[in-house]
Formats: C-alpha cells, sequence, structure tokens
DNA sequence: GTGGTCTAGACCACG
DNA sequence: GTGGTCTAGACCACG
C-alpha cells in the first residue's frame, strides 16, 4: 500500500478498514485483523494503527473487547456511509464550489470534468 | 485575519497575498507591503511572513529587489490562477469525484448541491 | 565543522551532506541523520539544520517520511552530481573564461595554473 | 544595466566603474561622474554608490577630493589589474579548480569548454 | 528601511 | 522520537 502525504497514514490506513467493510471483505462482528498484524502488513509503526483503530472506535466502526481484539461494529456499515456522506456533502463539496467561485469556473465546467472522468474510467479501468 | 488551524499560517498568508493580486489591489510590479508591515498587521512573528515571501518567490509570485523589498512579478496573476487551476483540476476534482463514485453519488446530486450553494451565497451574500 | 562566512550556515551544512553521499557514508534509501542529532553535532540551531533539510527536499536529494526522519532519495547522488556539473559548467566556468578574457589570461596560464595546483596537491596533501 | 542576483549591487557598480578606466573612458585624473548622477542613470539608491565609490577609494582607484567629488587616482588602471588579477589567481581559480576535482573533471574537460566558448564568441560576439 | 539568517525555546501532529 | 511550525529577539549586508 502506497500512502500520500497529504493525509495523515493513520486516516488512510483508517480508510483501508472502511473500504473492507464496505466490499464485504470484512463483516459487521467479525474480528479485525490485530494491530500488529495490520503494522506488519503495511509496513507502518504500531502506534500508527493503533491511532487508527482509536479513530475508528469513536466513530462507532469498530468495538474493543478487551483482550480479544477489535471487531467490526453492527451498524458499521451505516457508520461508514453516513460519514463519508457527512464529509462529501458538509466539507469536501463546499470547499470545491468556493475553489470553483474564485476561479470564476461554473457548473458547466465541472460537468463536463465529471463526463471525462467517467469516460477515462470506463475504457481504462482501474 | 482569523487563521484556520489545518493549513500552516505562512499558507494561508501567501493565499491572503495573492488574493490581493488577483483583486487588482497588488498589480503586477507594485512593491508588496514590508514582510514587517504585513507581520503587525496580521500579528504574527516577522520570521513568519517572511516564510511566506520566500515560498511566493519560489514559485514566481513576488521578486526580491534586495534591500528594496518584495515586488509583485510579472506574469504573477497567470501564475497563481494557474496554479490553483491546476490544484482545482488536477487534484480537488478528481478527489471528489472519487468520493462521490465510491458513495454512488452522481453529477444530479452534485449540481444540485451545487444550486442549493448558489442560493446560499444569494441570499446570505458574505 | 567550521563555517565560512560567504555562504550561509544551512547550506553549507547542505554541501557536507552531499558530500556524505557522494562518498557513499550514507547511501540512497538510508536514514540521515536527524535534525537533531546534526544540530548537537556541529553545534548549529535546530531549525537551521531543518532548513538545511528543506533544501534537501527541494532539491530531491533527501524525502521525508512523516514521524521516521530524513531519507536519501532515490538519485540523489545523480541529482547531486548534476546539479553540481551544471553550477560549474553554466556558471562558474562562463565567469572565469570572462575573467580570463578581460584579464588577456588565455588557456596557457590556466594550464599552468592548474599544474601547480595539482603539485600542492601532491606534495601538500589535505 | 542589468544586475545580477548573487553579487552586491555596489560591487556590480565598481565593476562598471573599473571597466571604464580599463576602456579608457576615464583617464586617471578624471573627475568621475558624481554619486548622484551615477544613481541615477543606473537608477539605484545613492547610498548603494556611496558605498561602491567608499570601496573603490580603499582600494586605490579613485581619491576624494572633498568638496570636489571623486577623481581617477594616478595608477589606477595598474591597481586595477593587479586586483583583478589576484582575484582571478588567489580566489577564482582555486575556487574552481576544487570544483572540478571534487566532480572529477580534468583539465581537459575545461581546455574543451575553453575552445567552445571561444567558438562562441568568435561566431556570436557580444 | 529592507529582507536574510540565526538562535533559543516551545508546542504540535504523527509514528 | 521525528520533522513542522511558530514566537521573540537579534545581528547582518545591502540600499
Amino acid at each position: 500500500m502506497e500512502f500520500k502525504q497529504k493525509k495523515s497514514i493513520y486516516l488512510q490506513i483508517a480508510d483501508w478498514v472502511c473500504d473492507k467493510v464496505l466490499a464485504g471483505e470484512l463483516a459487521e462482528g467479525d474480528k479485525a485483523p490485530s494491530v500488529r498484524d495490520v503494522a506488519a502488513e503495511l509496513e507502518v509503526n504500531v502506534n500508527t494503527v493503533a491511532r487508527t483503530f482509536e479513530y475508528l472506535q469513536q466513530h462507532g466502526i469498530v468495538v474493543v473487547r478487551r483482550g480479544l481484539g477489535n471487531f467490526v461494529a453492527d451498524g458499521a456499515r451505516e457508520a461508514i456511509g453516513n460519514m463519508r456522506r457527512e464529509t462529501f456533502f458538509n466539507e469536501q463539496l463546499p470547499e470545491l464550489f468556493n475553489a470553483a467561485k474564485a476561479l470564476g469556473i461554473g457548473i458547466k465546467e465541472i460537468e463536463e470534468a465529471y463526463r471525462l472522468a467517467q469516460d477515462d474510467a470506463r475504457y481504462m479501468p482501474k
């Protein structure tokens, strides 16, 4: 796994875990891989992964059972969806619209970029 | 001026200077306010502002004339526009579309949010 | 380490790091000594060394891994070589030839000085 | 007149004056143009030119006659030649040879660059 | 007056 | 432990 610079690694790992949940690789109630296993797999510091699970726990996506490990919480899928939707509509989108406005970019150009992105995705999937 | 926590102060000051250039308050060739004047006005440390101008210089937005101060570079407006436009289309927009795709959000919903944002801006300007 | 007055300390430290890379003391991928260790060893301020690494990073000689430290970049040796070679042929040498021309000094005299310098180096190494 | 960034403006002006002396535009004993005239002509600060003449005076190239102005000193041509020759052989050349050595560049390559520079100067004079 | 650089010391997010 | 950032204060060359 490659990490981007802009975002904290621990948050990128959180995204990675959430993606697994959404994809069904981790079902609700499943035991999540241990902090140490994730750290080994992704070649990051154990503390970093610990912070990831602390974050996931605070957002109701995992629950800790002491001595047993982290488990995907009931309602995790929904919690993830809500969290992301909220971020999307309340943070990402407003920021983008502000930037667009300042640059004199209108909805037309955004639509066009969207269509181009769609085409790219269609012909060069992955 | 209020600073946000997410972004470095020196970068927020850089944005502030760029905005002045785009707004025509600072024309190309104009002398920018001195490092010390900006520091006093924004109530930040002189070194912080010095870092801002170092950054602006590296991006071709100001040129330093020794002993005289910082001057808005020829082509600064274009440089700022290009920089911001590039960020918009190559970073912000793709990230947004990716997020949208993952959430099953289509262009329709983005358009609708855009219209809502427009209305907000219209009725509650500033 | 003794610092000269003509050049900024942070740039002299950058040269010192580059020399270590060229000498093989620091291989590509190696972790560079921490900002604080270098500051302690060279008896300069931590911020000064931080500036050095910022400079090295901008020139592709080190990469920062957050929380882990600075690492010698892939291709650092080549980047340093190119940087220095370019300075030599495009700046130092033309300046010298211009000065020589203005003084009526020809290649013969330069060659002779070269031979003398060689001899000095041979008999008084270091 | 265009100023380079690396060298102090006052030293570049000093070179400019010395060049005039060597070219015969200013003969020994001639009155040099006033500090204010030079400042106006080159569009620099008066203090900068004052520093230039202070420097030239210290190196025996001009003499000040209070109330009358600066005059090209007797022996100015020779003083300039000596000064430049000394800089050339004791500073520029050793620095260049050091840099060359560090880069593994020998006298052959310097000679070749010299020949190329000569050709350039011959075919594209000025 | 102007920016460039440096020090000493601090707090922070991140790992 | 690691680099990033900021402050307060200082001295410098240069103009």
